[in-house]
DNA sequence: GTCATAAATTGATTCAGGTCAGTTTTCTTC
DNA sequence: GAAGAAAACTGACCTGAATCAATTTATGAC
């Protein structure tokens, strides 16, 4: 019960000047690597958006677009945590995704959901129809730049996501996931070294291409070597970064 | 030298009328999954394009750009083939990307490139002041729509790639590796079944996560079974594209 | 709280692919 | 065309992770 407060903000979204500031258009640079480059929007233009916007509120474990649905809706994540996956023929899933507050959900290529979206933890977002946006985004070339902007930075992110799983070991993999997921989280605010996997050993395993026993054996190992200490299976207290860093090859 | 002409124009490009029409502007989905997506631009935003751009060759093993340099100019290839690489600290090459004609090179996150670019064959493209792009792109939200799609469908690839990458064995990483480069490929546009492998065998292990010696391999497994047939080191002949499709487990 | 079920962990075995070594082929330069 | 160098291939061996099986721990319903 701790875990799910931690992750969401479970207050009824009542009065509309209560919630919290659009965030990815705030700081759509807010977890990106080179910390220097934080892009603003004015407040007309987060007006303008917030204009189009209606918070919503999904449940753990509801689905938020379906593969192959028609894509309607843009969504930006206010808090909570969600995952995209596909479907194979052979009725495996496939994770692509996870996604954090602040993170941008269903931009498609044309016109259809690639993947499924699923929330992890109780999630609320910004839901934008797809077409007010392109209007928006259409009268303010601004607007347009930061969007660009934010597709450049996930392409680099999978670009790196893609290197690193497949040059790296099993425990550098999950060295690497966790210290992502420190940073990737609201916590990180804080500093302080708890971290909470609100998603399912099999989806870690299937994220970073490994099975759920290689995930256990390399926290094991990492909890062994004095870099992590597991707290259940939903939190990890990191106990030594510098060694982590070194041990997901970062350095 | 059969197969270098078979992979570029080497004529010089002396009168600006003689060159092709500009690719990935004209076409910017030629190579989308989804062949039913061809978005075109009318003949002023080609003209447009056209009018800031610069047309350069560059030589095999020639450095486009390097990593970690103040990114100005973005690349439209037109013929050729090329690879984006980041250097280690180890000194390992970590190969990231191959681009063909039409991909777009050179579209930084902030304002530095990521990688380091290289031709691998003969390379022509379109180069153009990143700065002139960005003011024409303000000017015509049209032309942002394209770009935006470009991205949109390169960050699907990139997901693509490390989703098989991460899940499959030796074998289908190679299969659908070959058939990668059928489709890239110009030759592709006449349905022969030769595929010219432009990079060595280090850049494809290192892109694909294996060893060079698994990729030898795997290239021998498909032969004895039957798929493929290897005409020296750099090409190969298609035997049984439905069944390589199986192997690379896209069917 | 107890029970039922799902998830996570641990151990034993197997196998794909990495590594190392040696050979053959191809490319480059004279 | 010949010689040297680089790349590609092949084989032998070994490591790390998948798989299978069993146990422990956590979660959710009552």
């Amino acid at each position: 019960m701790d875990k799910d407060n931690d992750l969401t903000i479970r207050q009824p979204v009542a009065a509309k000047p209560k919630i919290p500031p659009p965030s990815i258009f705030a700081k759509p640079f807010a977890r990106s690597t080179d910390p220097g480059v934080v892009q603003l929007l004015t407040e007309d233009e987060q007006a303008a958006l917030i204009a189009i916007s209606r918070v919503v509120e999904f449940r753990r474990h509801t689905v938020i677009y379906p593969e192959g649905g028609r894509s309607r809706f843009v969504y930006n994540v206010i808090s909570g945590v969600a995952e995209t996956y596909c479907l194979l023929p052979d009725g495996e899933r496939r994770v692509s995704s996870f996604l954090f507050p602040s993170d941008l959900l269903g931009l498609s290529e044309n016109g259809e959901y690639v993947a499924t979206a699923q929330a992890l933890t109780p999630l609320t977002a910004y839901k934008m129809p797809f077409e007010d946006l392109a209007r928006l985004v259409r009268r303010d070339p601004d607007l347009d730049v930061v969007f660009l902007c934010k597709l450049c930075h996930e392409l680099r992110q999978a670009e790196r996501h893609t290197v690193t799983a497949i040059h790296n070991d099993a425990r550098a993999r999950v060295a690497g996931f966790i210290l992502w997921l420190w940073r990737s989280e609201v916590t990180a605010l804080t500093d302080d070294t708890t971290v909470t996997l609100p998603m399912l050993r099999h989806d870690i395993a299937d994220y970073l291409g490994l099975s759920t026993e290689a995930i256990s054996r390399a926290l094991h190992q990492l909890e062994t070597g004095g870099l992590i200490q597991r707290r259940g299976p939903r939190a990890l207290q990191l106990l030594n970064i510098q060694e982590l860093r070194r041990a997901a090859r970062e350095i």
